[in-house]
DNA sequence: GCCAACGTTGGC
DNA sequence: GCCAACGTTGGC
């Protein structure tokens, strides 16, 4: 079983929207390198935090498991979807998605400024400059050390 | 295949 | 809101 991070704007769905409607298609991502993340090594059954961005205090908000391996992501297709892409056609799927379930909620969420602050986490591309990924893959040790902090 | 222009991400 | 970093696009 494998690892991951993966973010999303507490905006637009949070970790507490995932409680609520408890699983939820991971779409939206445009991204070649995740895209072929999610298609290759992700797999039903991961665990992944939770992970948000782009807000007040960015950082692990909670845990949720990969429910469903990738498929085609229906929002390319969707000329009404801020997701769409012309480009794309059914017979020939570019994007990807995953489903996620909620799993929990970590105690207190752990900000991106601790997670930075720690020697052993220095080799997430999430604490190194200049990382775009949505989604990326974390160790065994990463995350035994992160729920630690908790 | 190069690379400038442009768009997006996401911390601050 | 700013802007650094970086991926994508498209002209040549």
């Amino acid at each position: 079983m494998a690892y991951w991070l993966m973010k999303s704007e507490p905006d637009v769905f949070g970790i507490d929207d995932l409680k609520r409607v408890r699983r939820e298609p991971w779409d939206g991502v445009r991204n070649y390198q995740v895209r072929n993340m999610m298609r290759d090594d992700m797999h039903k059954g991961d665990l992944a935090f939770f992970y948000h961005s782009n807000c007040e205090q960015p950082g692990i908000a909670g845990i949720m498991r990969i429910v469903g391996g990738a498929r085609p992501d229906p929002a390319q297709f969707d000329p009404e979807s801020r997701y769409y892409d012309p480009k794309s056609s059914p017979d020939d799927p570019r994007w990807l998605l995953v489903d996620v379930g909620y799993q929990r909620k970590l105690k207190r969420n752990i900000s991106l400024h601790e997670l930075k602050c720690c020697p052993e986490l220095a080799e997430m591309p999430l604490v190194r400059r200049g990382n775009r990924l949505s989604v990326m893959p974390v160790t065994a040790a990463q995350w035994n050390f992160i729920l630690a902090l908790e």
